[in-house]
DNA sequence: TATTTTTGTGCAATCGATTGTTCAACTTTT
DNA sequence: AAAAGTTGAACAATCGATTGCACAAAAATA
């Protein structure tokens, strides 16, 4: 019955007895089109429900006006947020997004890339996966002169564009503010420190500790505790110490909140025994009870600014662009769970 | 200095002083190509980091394997889930994954269906966004050849594949349980009724009443309720009533969870005064106090059978294929928030 | 040695669009 | 009415890869 046909130029130029560089021309309002002939065949083209083969045509043009994204998870919030931030300023400037997830794993990584540089996309905006330990697969796309923008997981020593938000910065509020509260035994939960942002959450942690006097004990320091799994077997460690820490400073909300809902469990009162403070700031972060304080990315923000970014430099070819790099400002949210001091 | 150039096919046939057609050849290790010439050419095509051009491949073969994935939001668990399965099965056939948000507008998702149109992709899977009333704009995607394959929040009326869970049984599911614990006055938040899912999960809750003699009482089923501030707002009158019910089975885990929060907060005791029971399993249902009961709708099974039923019809590229409907079953996952007649 | 077969490459068309060039048919100018 | 200018549309090359066909040179057969 139907005709199951994707019709192209040529099908209309047939049927008008023309060629298809005029129908081309026509479509484009080209001067030199006869009114006659230029109605006609936009007629022919909506009958045809006729669409440009966007192959043919980012072949012949160079571009795809397309953006590719690979974050490791898209059902993180942080990951989830950078990505409306990006499709927002996308979407104005007319390219379409592609989002692909890693899955955290090297390999998956390394094999999207691949497929990427196919010609699928006119630029991409990255944030490595965990597992990946060298990340030099994307120079490929230097090389071929795809523009990279990295965001929050940067590959330090590549010189392209990266949005970063400042970890450091960020875990210095967060232990500051337990300290101002009262906590003197802070414990810390670090994130695998070959990721360029846990490393700089853990030195922000130790900073500060030296700053305000008080001594880094390596004991306190729990490595590679970044799910809520580890969060709670790390509290039940914890809790048969003999001098236990006041407050938990987390380099990740999930395993703030499997190690809070673990030392609820055992009785201990939060956050009068045990303050805790998380990162990320995770929408369910809110409505726990009592509410973790955390660390707010912005990552709509990073987002926006990657996307403006890498359009800036796709659009602009030259090839003396110059990388650079944003840096952006975390706010510590402070909610009851590190509110050791008054309950407010 | 560094050349920012992707290398073609040509190129190495210039170093070589060959053809084009003979490096193709060359490197699909065709036999008529001397051993001689093939190794030269593989060397060459390392030398230059050769990658052949999706595009031009993709526009003389009809196929660049491509598989779109358009859903309301990443970040909600449930379609992210489905990714997962999606991407697992398109993986092992050597298809990749186009993934894109329509988040829930309507324009949105006109505008992305059209921009898939130009050839992105070799074949679509959707789950329509809230916003969306018609979905006439899918059926281009049927008039040009283009498979398409709905789930979850399917458009009815078009003759396609579909993937849902029988969200009806999952209402009847979740309501028979909690009469089965005692309850008698159920509640209802109802989703938007257009969409098919939270039409048919209101249609078990209805069914499972009356086939339990129980009435169905219109001022306990609360329409358009499924985010957590309409769900907290809700349970704000719900106290006010003078005869409480004393269980609420909401069409989303959000809704559901803003209520509970809501009745704690003013006293109630869940689950002995008040039973909750929620819809899609989300991960935090189980960390909550008390943990959630809600239906689990098998995601990444969905995904899979999603992404088998599209890829074969690909590939079966008859005009004589019949869609087909694939029913998946969803799970009650019992947890405290339900279980009003013994703690256990 | 003459003839057939095999082997290795090049030529050219094609996918669907764009765009510079050519060229006939009208218009306008003188 | 002849020269010059304008208009409308066709021709052909191009983007990067694939593939049927032609055709030498080499190898195998007679």
């Amino acid at each position: 019955m139907s005709e199951k046909k994707r019709y192209t130029i040529q099908d209309i130029a047939r049927r008008l007895n023309t060629t298809a560089s005029t129908v081309s021309r026509a479509l484009q309002d080209h001067p030199r089109i006869s009114e006659k002939m230029r109605k006609a065949v936009k007629e022919v083209a909506l009958e045809l429900d006729y669409q440009p083969d966007f192959r043919a045509l980012s072949l012949k043009t160079g571009s795809g006006r397309t953006i590719g994204v690979m974050v490791p998870q898209v059902d993180r919030h942080f990951f989830s947020t950078v990505l409306r931030g990006i499709d927002e300023v996308a979407t104005q400037a007319d390219y379409s997004v592609l989002i692909c997830q890693s899955y955290e794993s090297y390999e998956k990584e390394v094999s999207l890339s691949r497929s990427l540089l196919y010609g699928k996309v006119d630029g991409l905006i990255v944030s490595v996966a965990s597992s990946t330990l060298d990340a030099t697969h994307f120079e490929s796309f230097g090389r071929k002169g795809i523009p990279l923008v990295f965001f929050d997981r940067v590959w330090e020593p590549m010189k392209v564009s990266k949005v970063v938000i400042d970890d450091y910065l960020g875990a210095v509020k967060s232990v500051q503010h337990l300290i101002d509260n009262g906590c003197r035994e802070i414990a810390h939960f670090a994130g695998p420190q070959h990721i360029n942002v846990y490393f700089n959450r853990t030195r922000g942690y130790i900073d500060t500790l030296k700053k305000n006097g008080l001594g880094v004990n390596e004991e306190l320091i729990f490595r590679g505790v970044i799910t809520r799994e580890t969060g709670c077997e790390t509290m039940q460690s914890i809790l048969k110490l003999d001098n236990r820490p006041d407050a938990i400073f987390s380099s990740g909300d999930y395993s703030a909140l499997g190690a809070m809902l673990c030392a609820k469990e055992a009785g201990v009162r939060v956050p009068e025994e045990m303050a805790f403070s998380g990162f990320a700031n995770e929408p369910f972060d809110a409505i726990f009870d009592p509410p973790l304080t955390s660390v707010d990315q912005h990552g709509i923000e990073m987002g926006r600014q990657a996307a403006a970014l890498l359009i800036e430099q796709m659009e602009n070819k030259r090839a003396d662009f110059v990388p650079r790099t944003i840096v952006i400002n975390p706010d510590l949210v402070i909610r009851k769970s590190s509110l050791k001091r008054n309950g407010s």
